[in-house]
RNA sequence: GGCCUUAUCGUCUAACGGUUUAGGACGCGGCCCUCUCAAGGCCGAAAUACGGGUUCGAUUCCCGUUAAGGCUACCA
């Protein structure tokens, strides 16, 4: 077979959606896999729509994502322009191509004459369908009309009583009948292309070899290969992926939820962690493991092993999933992240080296990164108040006392560490007479301002003997 | 309404006619570990939508029912 060549092919409409990201990572996958081509295309035929600076936001968000195509917008290739608007004189000369060879045609009618027709048809309950008054017009009327400069469109003329086929990989074999199929306009009245027609004259010239998209498109696919026929065009491999769904269901929205890939950006996901996540959304390797760099998914995947049906995106999964990739992640990369989290809350951001000591203790506390810069700030500031709850149960009449005495044999260490910190705070409590516990649970709401978190005596290490004092000292001012 | 698609634990899924007391993961419950919270370890509850066939044997093949979803635009 010839050189794999695949695309993305979004509208500009504002942001990348996950399942779009998901169609996506596997057409990427789908290319690497076979040392093919993962081509960019913008499809911009819908200008009612088009959102400034979309197209910038879905490079910048593909490229945090890892999915570098080798063809689009901004890399360049030698079957471009990339972005369909660019491309609308070619459209125009396909869709006359078609007029002349009969599988097109010119309609004139209003927006108002289409809804009357619609209306009508509903009302007697058929199926709406343009009823082809268009092809009534004798060829004098249409040039007449073209002359005066009546808006027209181009409609496919689609053949009676033929059964479309298509093979899917995913799908199987998928058939329609061609008289349930509406002869859909081509080229509209203000000059642009539909999804249909630029959709197949794109794919052709550009090579595609596979068509890979979400299952939406599976019932416009007979138009599609209607197209391919009358350019007299060899198809292309079509792959109808399952779709993403919230949990009700339904097609995966805004309204339910996060669907921008950016609000995961923004969350404090990793990018490996999404694409590993939204690769099990209807594919697996048929073992056991779930973990996969992208690499490795290069590796394994197959569209064989892709399902058939819909699947709800489940963020606690993703979650644990994040974790998992958090957990291993190397440490200046989290404390680069963390640091810009910080600044980004207005957090005086600590050296490298303390940063580094805050992943030590938080990475396997923590989902998102943005809980490095939210779900510890006790590692950063002063404790601003304290859990009343922790403070109920832990801080009794007599701790006061306790710690206060504390504090001189914390200033007199040698060495501030965990392990030092540890025996002094232990043998303390024995000579006491009471359980480590009635120290360290104390210490840690004096601290930290909460019950939970990494361990005390490591906490204190990182925090420094300074540091620790001066929140005890304001804790026995607080708390008595 | 019509056309198309789908249907295994709550969720993501494994099983490609028998190796299955239907496996794994997330989540949930319990226990262990433990200075708290996590992490980790162990254990547990939890599914083949329903009805017909085909077959010696169906989660797996066929038909129907039901349910869900997609499409039905001069949107993609």
């Amino acid at each position: 077979m010839s050189t794999v060549r695949v695309r993305f092919a979004p509208s500009p409409t504002g942001y990348l959606h996950v399942g779009g990201l998901r169609t996506a990572l596997y057409n990427y996958l789908f290319a690497k896999k076979h040392g093919g081509a993962f081509l960019l295309r913008i499809e911009d035929t819908d200008r009612t729509r088009y959102v400034e600076g979309a197209v910038e936001n879905l490079i910048r968000t593909l490229g945090w994502a890892g999915l570098q195509f080798d063809e689009g917008p901004g890399v360049g290739g030698d079957r471009g322009p990339y972005v369909q608007s660019e491309r609308l004189s070619l459209y125009r000369e396909y869709a006359e191509q078609l007029i002349r060879d009969g599988h097109a045609y010119y309609a004139f009618d209003t927006a108002e004459e289409l809804e009357a027709m619609k209306a009508e048809q509903e009302r007697q309950k058929l199926t709406p369908k343009y009823d082809r008054r268009a092809l009534m017009l004798t060829p004098s009327e249409i040039e007449a009309k073209r002359a005066s400069g009546t808006p027209s469109v181009v409609r496919l003329l689609v053949p009676d009583a033929t059964t479309v086929v298509i093979e899917d990989v995913v799908r199987g074999r998928v058939e329609f009948e061609s008289a349930m199929i509406d002869d859909q306009v081509l080229l509209k009245s203000d000059g642009y292309p539909t999804y249909h027609l630029a959709n197949v004259v794109d794919d052709h010239l550009m090579g595609i070899t596979h068509v890979i998209r979400g299952e939406e498109w599976l019932s416009s696919t007979p138009k599609h290969v209607l197209l391919y026929r009358a350019f007299g065009w060899d198809l292309p491999v079509f792959a109808h992926l399952p779709l993403l769904l919230n949990p009700d269901r339904s097609k995966l929205s805004k309204r339910q939820g996060d669907v921008a890939v950016e609000d995961y950006m923004r969350k404090g996901y990793l990018p490996e962690a999404l694409l590993n996540f939204i690769a099990f959304l209807g594919w697996n390797p048929g073992d056991e493991r779930e973990i996969f760099s992208l690499e490795e998914l290069v590796r394994e995947f197959t569209l064989e092993r892709v399902g058939k049906s819909g699947a709800v995106f489940n963020s606690e999964k993703l979650d644990s999933v994040n974790r998992q990739y958090i957990k291993t992640a190397p440490t200046p990369r989290l404390v680069e992240e963390i640091g810009a989290r910080l600044t980004a809350h207005g957090v005086p951001v600590p050296s490298e080296q303390q940063l580094a000591g805050v992943v030590a203790l938080m990475k396997e506390r923590v989902t998102t990164l943005e809980e490095f810069a939210t779900g510890c700030v006790y590692l950063f500031t002063d404790p601003a108040g304290y859990d009343e709850e922790a403070a109920r149960k832990n801080w009794k009449p007599e701790t006061g006392g306790w710690l206060k005495d504390l504090v001189p044999l914390l200033r007199g260490m040698e060495g501030f560490t965990a392990t030092a910190l540890e025996a002094v705070v232990k043998e303390r409590a024995g000579s006491l007479g009471v359980g480590a516990g009635k120290l360290i649970h104390p210490l840690r709401l004096a601290v930290s301002g909460t019950s939970k978190g990494p361990g005390l005596f490591e906490m204190m290490e990182l925090l420094g003997r300074d540091v620790c004092v001066r929140r005890i000292e304001r804790a026995l001012a607080a708390l008595g």
